[in-house]
DNA sequence: ACCGAGAATGTAAACGGTTACATCGGCAAT
DNA sequence: ATTGCCGATGTAACCGTTTACATTCTCGGT
């Protein structure tokens, strides 16, 4: 057991009081007496408890991060930018990933009462209304790359539709007419939006649309190495691959290296994200750049920024843009006779 | 506000102590009551607090997981592999982590008292002393990954020197005799051992043993691809690069095949910790698998234990062998005339 | 010597739960 | 009718803090 407050007072010969306030630098107290509670203190190792404390005070100094799912590099760069302005806040962060089970979900959010000031929500799955009846009404929430249907909450996200009509310009700009996708799951909200941008970029710019140019994946290496695979074996082979993410990228590259198929010499490939291991593919990855961990020190600025409101401030919708980054797997780009890329 | 318990026994017309005892399932109620408790509750959508509930129960149903960094796979695979046990047991998870300020650490650390039930640290380099000196005596602790100097914590390494072993092994069998290293940061635990893997290998085999061999890292992708710059512009190249993670191996790769070096053909190239990546790289990757998530999963299994034991239990250190993984990087597996790799 | 104003400190009521213990009925056994 | 027991419920103490308010000290000004 660790040593109280009380315990600290008796021992110090002062009351509760004083420690509080010496330990929380409010009021004032004598430079003898605070030497002493200090010194007391440090000999029985006395911290505050936390639970005690924002039990009275009604804040925690935490925030919870409540995401899908802990695959991959997307979401540890997130999680990277959005503990980096906590930690420089003095916030701690909970985590909890809800494998999109309703009632698992409920309890999670339920859970959060009395736990944390904060929410900020990455499951592109859950709905709002699950959200209003198992929160309390009080607690700021930001939604994270979240369908918002007009709701009430703050909310984030990456300009998903535009980045995806920019890569199917660009594809299109270097010629190609005949250009594969591989989606996302049908229900991320995320995957729908790129799905849509590469829609239009196509009916826009005429180029070839045709289901089995819509290839089924769900953010995985393992799904991005099948479509290669589907995409190899496929009559009238597009010459251009756009996947949805970076995973799925490299794992399509991966497959059509395999079947020794030459990229971008004979099929031009770009992802989504940008995340950090892209550059370092070979051919370095094209893709849509969305600072994955400005994301995250954003999403976290804004919630901390509700929180010290009291969560009764004007609610915003925030699109971040996204940005072409051109590198080697989409041609366009050359390898210089030293062996380095001209991006 | 939320409502409090108080709230819904007046509603109910009960006293608190019986609405306490329909949210936690102990002691008898009669059926009727309990219905007409959790209507009102559902009613006044009522959740119990947190902060209260573990002020007198002494028990926070949370863990919190120190570590030193966020960057890459590893951290992110070890952390799914934490969340999903933690998960399965109804805890919920802290992270913390410490940018390596000593001072930070310590706050960090005395923050814990009263929010989590355990912890499990990943930070290589803090010592045993700064955590007891810190926290709640009877707080039971999981060190991953860390320097354990005959110390009263439990803990989980990987068999860093075993498996470094194996690989130089593995690489002079395939005839190579020059192997250079890509080592991490000098104060990491884990990178220490695997340099001592590698220089035990080269001494029992009487390889080619010289310092220029042993290249600077720090486990960045970065740090590979600088790495990977030095090996091309070295007069007696070596025939092979162990890089002692496989962010390195990936960074260094790069920068290999930038410089018009083909991999394994002129120089063969290897990693360590098989992050899920690993597989899909061209060539894929060879390293050395530790089950990350499982070492995440394992430890926090380990860490639920001594929490359910009140912290009296027997201390134990436990090594996680590796396991060598071959794949096309280093040679020695070849590929078909289908394109594929014979693993 | 006395007064009044701050400064320094103490007292006790919250915060929202849990739980040991007390109370109260109702019913079966005597 | 009395007893004893048990199921259902209520009462109140407690967990470790913070903080409004009360109290006591200290001192300079008269």
């Amino acid at each position: 057991m660790s040593a109280t407050i009380k315990e600290v007072a008796r021992e110090a010969e002062v009351s509760v009081a004083t420690v509080s306030r010496v330990f929380n630098d409010k009021g004032p107290v004598r430079s003898e007496t605070r030497r002493r509670i200090l010194e007391v203190a440090e000999r029985l190792r006395y911290t505050p408890h936390g639970a005690a404390r924002s039990l009275i005070t009604n804040e925690t100094h935490t925030v919870s991060v409540l995401l899908p799912d802990l695959h991959g590099e997307f979401f540890s760069e997130v999680m990277r930018g959005i503990d980096s302005t906590a930690h420089g806040s003095g916030y701690h962060l909970l985590v909890a990933s809800s494998h999109n089970d309703r009632a698992e979900i409920k309890a999670l959010l339920r859970a959060m009462r009395g736990r944390v000031d904060g929410l900020i929500v990455m499951s592109p799955d859950i709905d709002a209304h699950t959200l209003e009846a198992n929160l309390p009404e009080t607690l700021p929430i930001l939604l994270l790359n979240c369908l918002v249907d007009g709701t009430s909450f703050d909310s984030i996200n990456v300009d998903n539709h535009g980045g995806a009509l920019a890569m199917v310009r660009h594809l299109a700009g270097l010629g190609h007419r005949r250009i594969a996708l591989v989606k996302g799951a049908a229900e991320n909200y995320d995957a729908r939006e790129r799905l849509r941008g590469y829609r239009d970029a196509v009916a826009s710019l005429g180029l070839d649309a045709a289901p089995e140019l819509e290839i089924d994946g769900d953010f995985s290496e393992e799904a991005g190495y099948r479509a290669g695979r589907h995409i190899v074996a496929m009559g009238g082979r597009p010459t251009a691959v756009f996947a949805t993410n970076d995973a799925m990228a490299i794992g399509c590259l991966y497959a059509l290296r395999e079947a020794g198929i030459r990229v971008p010499e004979d099929v031009a490939l770009a992802g989504f994200d940008d995340i950090p291991i892209a550059r370092y593919m070979t051919p370095p990855l094209t893709s849509v750049s969305v600072s994955i961990a400005k994301l995250g020190a954003r999403a976290m600025e804004r919630l901390l920024s509700s929180v010290k409101a009291r969560n009764a401030h004007q609610r915003r919708h925030e699109t971040l843009p996204t940005e072409l980054v051109v590198r080697g797997s989409c041609g366009g780009a050359v390898q210089r006779s030293d062996g380095s890329w001209n991006l």
